[in-house]
DNA sequence: TTGTATGCGTTATCAT
DNA sequence: ATGATAACGCATACAA
């Protein structure tokens, strides 16, 4: 009886074409030891001239593995989570993986049942972002159990064992804030994001310390929280410092586009940036150099974030067995970027 | 003999533990009819009680169906694809669908590569924007046979019979020109995208239709190509622009990052926008808000193509048996979004 | 309404 | 170096 027209193709059918056993045929195809150069090359043939495929369902089925990394971030949307997934797509897949993606919103009640989600199905691995909510982390620390390799990018709470892919924000606070202070600024105020996120409070921490270790008075009155450091928030807090006694002549900012939104702010009221006030952002967004003057900014490297998430990842997952036993922690060099914004020189 | 500690819970389980056998159970998850209120009842409480879930691999093994859809594009961080992405995770997340993402980094080679994979991996469906290189479609096409539905979104080519979801860029582009020729530009200029690509085709012919359709001349040496509507791009052609005999009095651009370009090097140079020249871009980028002054754009409803791309592709999954027989072709309403760089009156 | 039995395609164990 | 065969967890055809 002739094989009914499109059924799949099958180990099976391999092993019967050439008269060889289908352990045979599955040992070639996954590369096993002990498998004579011949039989090798004469399976390998078979295959191609047939078009076989191993099916990867019944194959993580029987092996209990799969290739698939679930990548979870609050919002796809948002630039640098696009840019440090992209990284993670394009070494994963060179690698052989899919990344499987999820967005929590910013909700712990979210991100903790994709977790279990991905337990229960099997991931390969994990990247995560956690929310600006989570405070709790067993959802996180019980993969170690479930033997499933865990990475956390950007947000890594000190709390949490894991291994980890960041930035080193106080650093990048510091040498933006020191700039300001060696272009001359001496009354500098900082635009910061939620300080419940570890990330912003080391912003908010490097650039305190870089007065301190100047000798610069620290103004309580100049440094304005945001919540989302969206571009409406950074407006609003640039008029609150437009209105203060100590009106700043140097403004550190936690990304770019509360930059963008100060430097509006301060030079339509008329005055010159960088000369009276010159102005650092954050993470290089595209608008930095679209701006008029451009903006100096740090760059966080996103895309590199996400590279090397996927690589220890991918590292720890073919390496099971031989037990990684410390937790990497990645700390990624940032570069400031002078631009008009805060480069008397330039201007 | 004592269940192994860590080994996973399965319908054997549960069958064993209520003296049901596992096909009931099986029914019971999977809401088959025919099930008494009863037994669906203590099998559900026993479920919750021993914490099980289907081990979803073994499922999709046996029943050969997954959850997974497939989704490709040219880049994850792009503005635009990401937030289409994002509408489609939100969309298959409530639907109880995964979304393995790939970045065909618009190579023809690389797509054919992914949806051959997702072929054999047995994606529920593909969800696509084609590569810029991407002429043939046969890769595409034949995933009608196996069984796969596939959206394509954006870039839908008119030679591809598939599930469509994209926007009128002709009569953006055409509303956006006509904009300008409403606030009483006389020569127009277009800074347009590849010509290869259809969309961009269409966003001039909606340009040059508008101005004959109101009887004013089309310049040629006013249309300027870029290959891929970047900033430096749009300045360059900017330029050129401007060295023109008749310099233009109203630029419709393909992309918000070209009409701000133009804005800078018209603006520069001593022109006053919108008053001597006004301008329109596209796709409402935040740097169209944060440019001074605000770009007047065409909102590409991105994320909403997105959701509804998931929406229509889940519905032809769960449908598969009641033959779905034309192909759908959604097209999204654009908003003209009039802002200061083209509104006298704003001014 | 429920149970029995089979097999999906692959990998792994044990043999040879 | 290769073969025979069991088993993974579930869904379904068929039986009762």
């Amino acid at each position: 009886m002739k094989k009914q027209e499109g059924a799949r193709i099958t180990i099976k059918d391999i092993a019967k074409a050439l008269n060889l056993s289908t352990a045979t045929i599955s040992r070639v195809l996954s590369n096993h030891p002990g498998i004579s150069e011949n039989t090798k090359k004469i399976v390998n043939d078979k295959v191609k001239e047939m078009g076989f495929a191993l099916d990867p369902i019944a194959s993580s089925f029987r092996s209990k593995k799969t290739k698939s990394i679930g990548v979870i971030c609050p919002r796809i949307d948002i630039d640098f989570h696009s840019k440090v997934i992209s990284g993670i797509e394009e070494y994963a897949y060179k690698q052989g993986y899919q990344i499987t993606i999820f967005q929590s919103q910013d909700s712990y009640t979210k991100e903790k049942e994709i977790v279990h989600m991905l337990e229960t199905s099997l991931a390969a691995g994990i990247i995560i972002c956690p929310t600006l909510e989570t405070k709790r982390y067993d959802h996180l620390s019980k993969l170690d159990k479930a033997n499933i390799p865990l990475v956390v990018y950007d947000r890594a709470n000190e709390n949490l064992k894991a291994n980890k892919v960041i930035i080193n924000d106080f650093e990048a606070s510091y040498n933006a804030c020191s700039h300001l202070i060696q272009e001359g600024c001496k009354t500098l105020a900082h635009i910061s994001g939620n300080q419940n996120v570890s990330i912003f409070k080391a912003r908010l921490a490097g650039f305190k310390a870089a007065l301190v270790d100047h000798n610069l008075p620290v103004h309580e009155n100049l440094i304005r929280e945001t919540e989302n450091l969206s571009y409406e928030e950074g407006k609003a807090q640039a008029e609150i410092l437009l209105q203060q006694q100590n009106t700043p002549d140097g403004i550190v900012c936690a990304n770019d586009y509360t930059a963008a939104a100060a430097l509006k702010v301060f030079r339509n009221s008329g005055f010159a940036i960088p000369e009276q006030v010159a102005i650092v952002g954050f993470s290089n967004y595209p608008i930095a150099t679209i701006i008029e003057p451009q903006i100096s900014t740090i760059d966080d490297s996103a895309y590199d974030m996400g590279l090397i998430a996927a690589k220890i990842l991918i590292q720890q997952i073919e390496d099971k067995d031989m037990q990684v036993l410390d937790y990497q922690e990645i700390i990624l060099k940032t570069k400031l970027i002078v631009r008009a914004s805060s480069d008397s020189k330039k201007h």
